[in-house]
DNA sequence: AGCACGCCGACT
DNA sequence: GTCGGCGTGCTC
């Protein structure tokens, strides 16, 4: 008799278990499919897990049959993955080193099938008396499954504080637990709670003023004191926020909320947590009086004729479109797209952030019409799943979207075009750890399509791939319709400071400003650093004051409508006190300003470094007759959506757009004459090879922000290095000269695109058993490169503590690999993470000392964790 | 990663 | 006897 066996992936697996399993399948399951999703029962005792047919093989009897479990149950609702999606799962596997299952998550939409999992009940037919007696423990935790009813492993565990899951396994042995499948559902949208002070207290000075008043001294309730006091010292805050500060746990702060709100004490906002998302059908609305025909320059035609040449013929191609700001890039762009729809195939289309750039979305819509599919992380489950279904049936062929929208399941695939394709955002680091440009050319592969990376400041990699000739290099020299290239100021601010001028806008852009208001024209300020003051340093000791859980410096951040830098009869601390709080930008966690230092207790802090924050302020006191608009995270992240504040300033209703790396990206506001960077020292010290690479695209983009319309445009570049290259070829929008420089160097010191860098991280929240651990790995890998992967070159740099050594109470180490990928190589890396996590916990064994009082969960504490992040955003 | 299973020492 | 801590090895 023939028999079938499904091999199958299982979700939810450790990467050392992430292999495919045989199944029998049942006679009543002979239906099921390559690409089915199923029930599984896993491991001894027999977990329910969802599971992915990989493949089927028919056993004819001519080979022995082995052992097997057998499949439960088909659940997937009738979903079938189909081979494209098993195979971009197979490759995100092998190129980034993470599970099946979390290469799946990513190509299908988690909601798109329910996944089962146990759930206990108490079994009410054993009723008192007749089942095996029990002890003391077991019936403990039987009255504890009573309480809860229905539950899961893990609810119960964290409930009971001693480790019951050994009594779990007796009450169910003996009858008394019951276990049945749960599948679990997609969930829909939400709102969160914004809370703040009623009006009344926030007119009433300090802190201290309004904890002194009678109605916080006469509030009952533990949690409700604290939740007050919290609004009290650090103001408007999301309730998930309070939750994470004060301790208290989310539903407990709920209720809190509610009770301080229903005595009127505080105010509450509900928002919408995906307010950033704009539908489809305003896009659609907003773009109908878009041209849909428009005539390309001859530059453009140039262009677009050569690529259109590209993806005409048959079989995957590649090119990178190199255009200058205001070259038009889109135009060509949207034409290419029309032809790939009159070809009959379909289209992705890739951008770094939609909230951000509105309006290349708006120009799509205008032309595509509802043929487009919007893809990006603000979309609750439920929309993910249904412009899921609307691509996967062919009612939308033009897929725009967020690095995500690289898996959509397109028809007859025929372009993807990556859009800024320099953007770091095309780069997740979380698993899987994919490159969205190699996702891209993997389908492009699989599907004979065409791949165009557009950029006018492309990546070093790229334009190097390019000039090899692996992609075909196509550029746009010109700058579009009348648009000139802005005059580009280079302003030494260290004239400013030899003048005395100590804040964020020196001279040059302070006359700048006062120019813009007069003739009503508008001016954006850039500055890559948010809150008021970066850190809070002692006079007397030196030190900085760091956050306890993260070893980062706390970031002073001013309260709202208050100007620590006006003048005032308030002595310098206590009105740094007063007007604002100290908070970690790693972890969140916020505390006031202290009196004195915490090391050597001497009442001599000083405020150094500033951002966004105190930029604002300066500006409001040194010209009170300006409207400012603030865009920063802190803006946009409670109440006020990019789109808002955005709007705003287009309307015309404020003269600066001051914030961080937001207010550079793609939007065209006509009547900006000025767009300053007020610190562009800051992008250059940051400490990854890619520095300077950064620095010239953020600092072109910025002064392509100046000059677009008819208005003449300037961009002021403050700099303490008024002659360094980056920011001189920057001013020149000199990508070449930049690039050939820069190529130079990183051959000379074997950076990409001369190599590969393989990250591995290893974290723990015991230091010792980290160090222990990392050491071990590092003897490991000289040992596997000596032996079995002898063949494999590579070059290993450290240990290292990461650039955050410890963060959320969590510290990390890492070993860097540089490396040339390939299967050998990537082999390599898997069975160094393998043996990474199998030895990661050695420690305990080798130092079987100071066993005290850790009590249960201490397993938790010294526990070892290792990923792997291969050319991650961030060395 | 869970999980079962089994050993051991402590407590009573 | 019980209880809980801890190590080991496996998952079709």
């Amino acid at each position: 008799m023939n028999s079938i066996t499904a091999e199958v992936y299982i979700l939810d697996v450790p990467y050392s278990a992430d292999n495919l399993y045989s199944y029998h399948v049942p006679k009543e399951l002979e239906h099921v499919r390559k690409g089915s999703i199923v029930e599984v029962p896993f491991g001894k005792g027999n977990r329910r897990k969802t599971a992915v047919v990989f493949s089927l093989t028919v056993n004819d009897g001519s080979v022995p049959e082995r052992e097997l479990k057998y499949l439960s149950s088909e659940i997937g609702n009738g979903l079938i993955l189909d081979d494209e999606m098993l195979s971009l799962c197979t490759f995100l596997k092998e190129h980034t080193l993470c599970t099946f299952g979390e290469a799946l998550s990513a190509v299908v939409p988690s909601s798109a099938f329910g996944k089962v999992s146990d759930i206990y009940e108490v079994n009410q037919d054993m009723d008192d008396g007749c089942g095996e007696k029990l002890t003391a423990r077991a019936e403990e935790t039987l009255e504890l499954c009573r309480q809860l009813g229905r539950f899961t492993k893990n609810e119960i565990v964290s409930a009971s504080g001693f480790d019951c899951t050994r009594y779990i396994a007796e009450l169910e042995k003996k009858g008394y637990l019951l276990r049945t499948a749960d599948i679990k559902k997609a969930y829909g949208s939400v709102t969160r709670i914004v809370c703040d002070l009623a009006e009344e207290f926030k007119t009433s000075g300090s802190a201290n003023e309004i904890l002194a008043r009678s109605e916080y001294l006469k509030l009952r309730g533990k949690n409700k004191k604290k939740v007050f006091e919290f609004l009290a010292l650090f103001g408007e805050s999301s309730e998930s926020d309070i939750s994470q500060n004060t301790g208290i746990p989310l539903p407990a702060c709920r209720s809190a909320v509610k009770a301080l709100a229903g005595e009127g004490l505080i105010r509450l906002d509900y928002v919408d947590a995906y307010r950033d998302k704009k539908s489809l059908e305003s896009y659609l609305v907003s773009g109908k009086g878009q041209k849909s025909s428009f005539v390309l320059s001859e530059s453009q035609e140039k262009a677009f004729d050569a690529l259109l040449a590209m993806i005409s013929k048959d079989g995957p191609s590649a090119a990178l479109l190199h255009g200058v700001t205001g070259s038009g890039k889109t135009n060509v762009i949207i034409k290419l797209i029309e032809k790939t729809l009159e070809m009959g195939r379909g289209v992705i289309m890739l951008v770094p952030e939609i909230a951000l750039t509105p309006q290349t979305v708006m120009r799509f819509a205008g032309v595509f019409g509802d043929r487009i599919a919007l893809i990006h992380s603000s979309l609750s489950q439920g929309e993910r799943v249904d412009a899921w279904r609307r691509i996967r049936s062919g009612k939308a062929d033009v897929v725009i979207g967020t690095r995500s929208a690289i898996f959509a399941p397109v028809k007859n695939l025929g372009l993807i075009v990556i859009d800024e394709e320099h953007e770091h955002t095309y780069k997740s680091d979380s698993n899987p750890k994919y490159l969205a440009h190699e996702v891209a050319s993997f389908r492009c592969g699989e599907n004979g399509a065409s791949l165009i990376l557009a950029s006018a400041t492309p990546s070093v990699t790229s334009y190097y791939k390019a000039k090899k000739g692996i992609y075909s290099l196509v550029e746009l020299k010109d700058r579009y319709g009348e648009a000139k290239l802005p005059d580009v100021v280079i302003a030494d601010s260290r004239e400013d400071i030899a003048e005395g001028n100590l804040s964020p806008n020196g001279n040059v852009l302070a006359e700048k400003l006062r120019e813009d208001s007069a003739k009503g024209y508008q001016s954006i300020l850039f500055l890559n650093r948010r809150g008021y003051n970066n850190f809070v340093s002692c006079r007397n000791c030196l030190k900085n004051i760091t956050c306890p859980n993260c070893s980062v410096t706390m970031k002073y951040h001013s309260r709202k409508g208050r100007s620590p830098d006006a003048e005032s009869e308030t002595p310098y601390l206590e009105k740094r006190r007063n007007d604002g709080y100290l908070v970690c930008h790693m972890c969140g966690y916020k505390a006031p300003v202290p009196e004195v230092c915490p090391s050597c207790g001497k009442p001599y802090l000083m405020f150094m470094g500033y951002g966004t924050q105190k930029a604002e302020d300066d500006i409001i006191n040194e010209f009170p007759e300006l409207k400012i608009l603030r865009m920063d995270h802190d803006t946009t992240s409670l109440k006020h959506s990019h789109e808002e504040i955005l709007t705003i300033f287009r309307n015309g209703e404020a003269n600066v757009l001051l914030g961080t790396q937001m207010v550079t990206k793609g939007h065209d506001f006509p009547r900006v004459a000025t767009v300053g960077v007020l610190n562009s020292d800051m992008l250059l010290t940051a400490d990854d090879y890619r520095a300077s690479e950064r620095t010239f695209a953020m600092l072109t983009q910025v002064v392509g922000r100046a000059g677009r319309a008819d208005v003449p445009g300037v961009a002021v570049i403050q700099t303490r290095n008024p002659e360094n290259r980056v920011i001189k070829l920057a001013a020149k929008q000199d990508y070449v000269t930049f690039y050939n420089e820069e190529i130079k160097l990183r051959k000379a010191v074997v950076l990409p695109p001369f190599c590969d860098i393989a990250v591995i991280t290893l974290a723990s929240m015991d230091e010792k058993a980290l160090s222990s651990a990392i050491d071990r790995l590092y003897r490991t890998i000289i040992i596997m490169s000596k032996n079995s992967f002898s063949d494999v070159p590579i070059t290993m740099f450290g240990p290292f503590e990461a650039p955050v050594y410890k963060a959320q109470n969590v510290y990390r180490k890492r070993i860097i690999l540089k490396c040339r990928l390939n299967k050998k190589c990537r082999q390599f890396m898997s069975e160094i993470i393998l043996d990474a996590s199998k030895h990661a916990n050695d420690y305990k064994r080798e130092n079987d000392i100071d066993r005290g009082n850790r009590g249960y969960k201490s397993r938790n504490m010294t526990t070892v964790n290792a990923s792997i992040d291969i050319n991650p955003n961030n060395i």
